[in-house]
DNA sequence: GGAAGGTAACTAACTAGTTGGTAATATCAA
DNA sequence: TTGATATTACCAACTAGTTAGTTACCTTCC
């Protein structure tokens, strides 16, 4: 075993991804991130202190990845809503931690509300057809991204076949993309 | 202190609703359910079994509430969005347990994929204007409904002001309902 | 030889679930 | 009604296993 420090920091990071998103923290386990890791326990609190903290690691990487690979284009809502889409689709874990967040820690993770208030600025010098005010105009747009990959198995099951196949995650995406254009454009 | 088994099994049951909407499954304290229930812990697991089976107990209780008291009214989608978002408000513990279920145990709650079928039925039946598949436009309302409330906290503190005010709530139900309107509706 | 990276074994605290026993209530014969 | 007995509700203390966090020691490489 070649010993390299940063390369075992990151699998401990990218252990600690997987146990938290599948887990959250409470549910997670420390000896299941070193294992996963190929990493001793205590590499990880020398590296990052404690569970808590380890936590709080893995929220910063999986929301700062998010934020850079979506980036907000507050003049293209609908597009935003289907980049979104796209993203979480090929990365559960961004959307599950955000739950997590929610649930367990509201406070972790990046503070990015400076970013978000010179965003709706933005919204708010312009003229909007939508009428609704930026933020709630914001958050229904972000609360169509995630509608399916939110929705509980049961409601999905009632149209029988795959809910999250291919084809109909695509049929969803129009859809959705859709319906955000309409909430953006009004009537 | 008289012995009621009914009223044991019932002060047992909300304690656990509260403690699992607070901590989840994994992080909910056997514990702290009997001492907030003013019972012994043994009763815990006469009437329940086992921790996993009081969260489906719990699951149950609060689903099946939910379901009672918002009937899905299939031909008016935008006000049930509305009443949705009014009962969540009241209820938090309603939108936590529905996520929770989502991370930590999605089969878990009441299976109410019949329901869902017959709605979806009705909606496939009647010329919707929407123009999108009616599992779609289910999944996207509900996702409206809930936006605002399962938005980060970071998000929300962009505009200042407390976001869980009566008046900003009363003033996004409003943009909210009106959202699923256009979405409902079509342009 | 010494600093940095890594490890196995350990500990103290916690946690789901159990047990052996007590008190209250119901049943019923006399 | 009464007193013996069975049943139900309840409880304090315990157990076995788990878990976050620590420590004393080893290895590698400059």
């Amino acid at each position: 075993m070649v010993q390299d420090s940063p390369a075992t920091r990151a699998r401990i990071l990218a252990a600690a991804v997987e146990e938290f998103s599948a887990h959250g923290l409470a549910g997670a386990r420390i000896d299941r991130i070193a294992e996963a890791a190929v990493a001793n326990k205590s590499s990880i609190y020398v590296y990052f202190g404690n569970k808590e903290k380890l936590f709080a690691a893995a929220m910063d990487r999986v929301i700062g990845d998010l934020s850079d690979a979506v980036p907000l284009t507050e003049h293209d809502l609908p597009n935003y809503a289907g980049r979104m889409f796209d993203y979480v689709v090929d990365h559960p874990e961004a959307l599950r931690m955000s739950m997590w967040r929610h649930l367990e820690r509201p406070s972790a993770g990046p503070v990015v509300t400076e970013l978000y208030e010179r965003k709706l600025e933005a919204m708010a010098s312009e003229a909007h057809p939508s009428g609704l005010p930026p933020m709630d105009l914001l958050v229904l747009v972000v609360g169509l991204s995630g509608a399916w990959l939110t929705s509980s198995r049961d409601l999905l099951a009632a149209e029988g076949g795959d809910p999250y196949s291919a084809e109909r995650l695509a049929t969803h995406r129009a859809a959705m993309v859709e319906a955000a254009r309409r909430v953006v454009d009004g009537v």
